[in-house]
DNA sequence: AACTGTTTTAAACACTTGTTTAAAAAAGCT
DNA sequence: AGCTTTTTTAAACAAGTGTTTAAAACAGTT
C-alpha cells in the first residue's frame, strides 16, 4: 500500500540530512525543499515553520542519542561487564552516526541552553540503578572512587570527541578519510583498554 | 599615543567575538558592525567582505590553537614530564579557550575540508623530535606502544570535549554553569592521572 | 457527474542578507 | 588658509530569507 514514503516523511528526513550537516543557521527552507524533491511551502504546511520542523528534529536526535546510553546500564550484567559493553556500544554508535554529537553540541551551544525538563536524562539514568552499583562496586574496593560525572565525561570524551573531530585530525595528520577510519576502529580497544584499567585497577 | 585601539581593531576583535560565538553563517555583517560600535559599510572598507574577515579570524584561531601544543613539544625535558605538562596545558588552554575547539571542528565541518597546506602543522610537530622521543621511550619499554596518532586523539579528547560538551553535559546532569567549571578543574586530574598511567605503566 | 476535503503549486509578501556607491566628515599636508 | 587623502556615513542595490496566499490539482464520496 505505502511503497513510497508519504510526503511529510520525505521532507521531515531530508530535513534531518540537512540540518544536521548545515545546523540551523547554515540552510534554508528552500534547501530543505529542494533536498526533498518538495515545493518550499510544504515544508511550512506540514511543520508550520522552519523552527518547528528544527526543534522536531533536534529533539528526535536528542532522543536516539540519549537512548543509546541507557539500553546497556538496564542490562543484567556485573558492572565491569556492563561499563566495558557501554564504552564499545557507544563507540559503536558514534561510528555509526559520526555527526550527531557534534550537531547537538553545536546546537545547544547556540543559544543560552536551558535546561529541558522533557529530556529528564540524569533521572532516567538514575532508575537503570548503575549508580547504586558504582558505589557498591567502590566500597567493595573493586572500583576506582570516582564520581559517576567523572565517569560519563570520560567514556563521551573518548567516544565522542574522535568522530566530532576528524576534519581537524584528519587536516593534523594528512590523512584520508578511509584511512581515518581505519585508524578509529583501532582506537576503539585502547579507548576501552585505558578507560577500564583505570576504573578497574589490577594490582 | 594609541590609548583607544584603531577602527580595524576594534572590529577585528568584535568579528572574533561574534564568530567564534555564532559561526560564519550564525551571523551577518551587521552584527558585527553592532558589535564593534561601527558602521556596516566600514566592516568591508577594512576587510573587503565577510568571507574574507572569516578566514582572517579562523585562521588565527587555528595557529593559537597549534601553537599551544607546539611550545611543550620542543621543551628540554623527558618524555614523560613532557607530555604531562602537555597534558596540563592543553587543559589549560581550553579553560580559558572553551569556544576554540567547536569553533574550529564547527566550521571545518561546514564545507569539505581540504588540507590547508598552509598549517602543515604535521611537519611542525615532526620537527621537535618528540615523535622520535616516543619511538626511544617505547623501545626502552618505558612507554606503552602506541602510534602517535592514537596518543594525540587521546589526549584531545580529554581535554578538549570536557570543555566543548558543557551545555549537553550541563543538561544531563542538571547542574549550573559554576559548578560545571569547577568539576572541571577537579577532572582534569583524573584525566592526566588516566592518560599517564596508561601511557606509562608501573608495575 | 458534481461536490467534498486534502494536497500541491506558483507567486507574492515583507524583511534581511552581503556588498557597493556617492557624498559627508575628519585628518594630513603645504 | 586651501587642497588632498583617508575615514565614516546613510542610502541603495540585487539576491535570498521565512512565511503566506490563493488558485490549481488531486483524491474520495455520493
Amino acid at each position: 500500500m505505502c511503497k513510497n514514503k508519504s510526503t511529510e516523511e520525505t521532507i521531515r528526513d531530508a530535513a534531518r540530512r540537512v540540518f544536521i550537516a548545515k545546523g540551523f543557521a547554515g540552510c534554508s527552507s528552500r534547501e530543505i525543499a529542494k533536498e526533498a524533491g518538495m515545493n518550499v511551502a510544504l515544508v511550512n504546511y506540514y511543520f508550520r515553520s522552519k523552527n518547528q520542523l528544527f526543534q522536531l528534529i533536534f529533539h528526535a536526535a536528542m532522543e536516539d542519542f540519549f537512548v543509546s546510553m541507557l539500553e546497556v546500564f538496564a542490562a543484567p550484567m556485573d558492572l565491569e561487564e556492563k561499563l566495558k559493553i557501554f564504552i564499545s556500544n557507544e563507540y559503536d554508535f558514534f561510528a555509526k552516526h559520526p555527526e550527531i554529537p557534534r550537531f547537538i553540541i553545536g546546537e545547544l551551544t547556540r543559544e543560552g541552553c536551558e535546561f529541558d525538563e522533557q529530556a529528564a536524562i540524569k533521572e532516567r539514568i538514575e532508575q537503570t540503578g548503575v549508580f547504586q552499583e558504582a558505589l557498591k562496586a567502590q566500597e567493595a574496593g573493586r572500583m576506582r572512587k570516582i564520581d559517576f560525572f567523572h565517569i560519563m565525561i570520560i567514556i563521551m570524551s573518548n567516544c565522542q570527541y574522535p568522530f566530532m573531530a576528524r576534519p581537524l585530525i584528519q587536516q593534523i595528520h594528512e590523512i584520508p578519510t578511509e584511512a581515518y577510519q581505519e585508524k578509529l576502529a583501532l582506537h576503539k580497544e585502547l579507548v576501552i583498554d585505558m578507560v577500564m584499567n583505570y576504573l578497574f585497577p589490577k594490582n
